[in-house]
DNA sequence: TGCGCTGATACCGGCCGGGTATCACAGGGC
DNA sequence: GCCCTGTGATACCCGGCCGGTATCAGCGCA
């Protein structure tokens, strides 16, 4: 009655996103035909019409919406339960963090420190990735946990422990005049003509116009500062990797950032719980 | 590759349920040998032993007990996306809003006004649960938004928005002694010898141990307090559906409920997002 | 009006899922 | 120790379904 196939909710998605079955049918490795049968009878057992063709032009009805979301979340999760039953196996008793790639040195040193001082720890493997990448890690199954940053990243859909907040500064070229000031406000630095700010991706890996260069690593930012054609406006724990090139003045009016333990809220493994709660025994009682 | 389809994973909860393949085949309504095989196959493509068949008895693999997990929760989303898939070609343009039997009438209507008044609003269906089911109606597809309560109802993995925090009230029989005061403390309650604190089910269904009654809903609650046999504390709008044989009395020392508006976070539906703007506009930002 | 494009239909073949029969092996009772 | 029982694995067969090719049926367009 209710029993979707996986197979079904590929075909699906691929019919309506491509909204054409012959291009479907290619981009599956399938034939036309048998893609045609395969809706109609995914529309037959559901009792409902999903894609409306009207001869020339393939539409989705808004059930087909609706069906469009869950199936994409359904096969997230299909290749997520894979890849993790695999981890599970080949690494046993190992936990995958991920976080921004290089971000947060000394809290996640200081994490990992703690985690290792518990009796019948499990090892922890750190893996990197680019701006905004870790949720789509945990939720691909390839990361169990992840240090993420509030506001910066989207945190919807994930259980998160608040680990530390702080100010953020302004990264400025060393030589730059404003270099020199005690501090700034985020007025002062969004509007230098000659030091547009730099831009992060968003959520769907594109970027607000602007005149600033389109960031998607530290490294890469860095450099550009180094070189001064940008400025960016960062969390105050980035003082860490500062080069000699770079000066980090406060900013007085910018939000605070909090970076965040995450994870996805229907994991029930122990070792996650475990890092967890040491993480809160560690920074939120802490403080 | 990772192709899990849905049937081998209802192949592979059923054994790892029972822990035995008759009686998961006959569960299943197959005959065994197909069972193992569809196991057999799913193990090799996987490149993962999930199930160690020692001669007498069947147990899982660490792996096992993560694809099962993985299994049971993308089990529950595919039939939950038939359910929203059918709701949404039967009745278009129509939310479903659940929330517990008994709690929050004002509040309730007052949402349910503000939001008929926007202009375009979808018609909003009212849904009833028995206590602590909301969670279970939203993802099994069922409903689209759900009024909880924290820190009563287990929020995780739900976005939420803030609607109201009000104080807690003991609702006691009229003519009890404790009635008559003007306010209590939580140990006040606890320890009455002739009235046993209600207890609500847990998340699991179960109930804690204790000499009070077993609690599904609020007319049970209701009739119980009235004919003397127990006392309960609840949020203070409840004070609108007391008969004349009850009483409130304030506690003082009480945590405060926070009645929240909740759903799914990767729902991405305009109703439930306009639903959820209303809210906040009408509860949060008037505060 | 014919051509091209697109999805639906018809039909066929091979594969795979499911059934029955049977085996291999461990325990337990006598 | 033997046999019986219970369990999962294996062997084999059959039917249905998935996928392929060929073709049709509309509609737009030149």
């Amino acid at each position: 009655m209710d029993t979707l196939e996986t197979r079904e909710l590929r075909y699906f998605v691929a019919v309506a996103e491509e909204l054409h079955f012959s291009r479907a049918a290619e981009r599956l490795g399938i034939a036309q035909p048998p893609l045609s049968r395969a809706i109609a009878q995914l529309e037959r057992r559901l009792g409902v019409t999903l894609l409306d063709r009207d001869r020339r032009s393939v539409t989705l009805t808004d059930a087909g919406q609706v069906l469009l979301d869950e199936a994409r979340a359904i096969l997230d999760a299909t290749t997520a339960a894979a890849r993790r039953t695999r981890r599970a196996a080949s690494t046993p008793n190992r936990l995958a963090l991920v976080t921004k790639a290089g971000a947060n040195h000394e809290l996640l040193r200081k994490l990992l420190d703690a985690h290792a001082a518990e009796p019948g720890a499990v090892e922890v493997e750190v893996l990197l990735c680019r701006m905004g990448e870790q949720a789509r890690m945990l939720r691909d199954g390839r990361a169990d946990v992840a240090l993420m940053q509030r506001p910066f990243d989207d945190l919807t859909g994930l259980d998160t422990e608040d680990l530390l907040t702080e100010q953020q500064v302004a990264i400025l070229p060393a030589e730059h005049p404003l270099a020199a000031r005690t501090s700034l406000t985020v007025a002062d630095v969004s509007d230098i003509p000659e030091l547009p700010v730099a831009r992060w991706p968003r959520q769907d890996g594109t970027y607000e116009p602007g005149p600033g260069p389109e960031i998607h690593d530290q490294s890469q930012l860095a450099q550009l500062i180094a070189l001064g054609h940008t400025v960016a406006v960062l969390c105050a724990s980035s003082r860490s990797w500062l080069w000699n090139a770079h000066a980090a003045v406060s900013l007085t009016d910018a939000p605070h950032v909090t970076t965040v333990l995450a994870w996805l809220p229907h994991n029930r493994s122990r070792a996650v719980a475990g890092l967890v709660r040491t993480a809160t025994r560690h920074f939120v009682s802490a403080s």
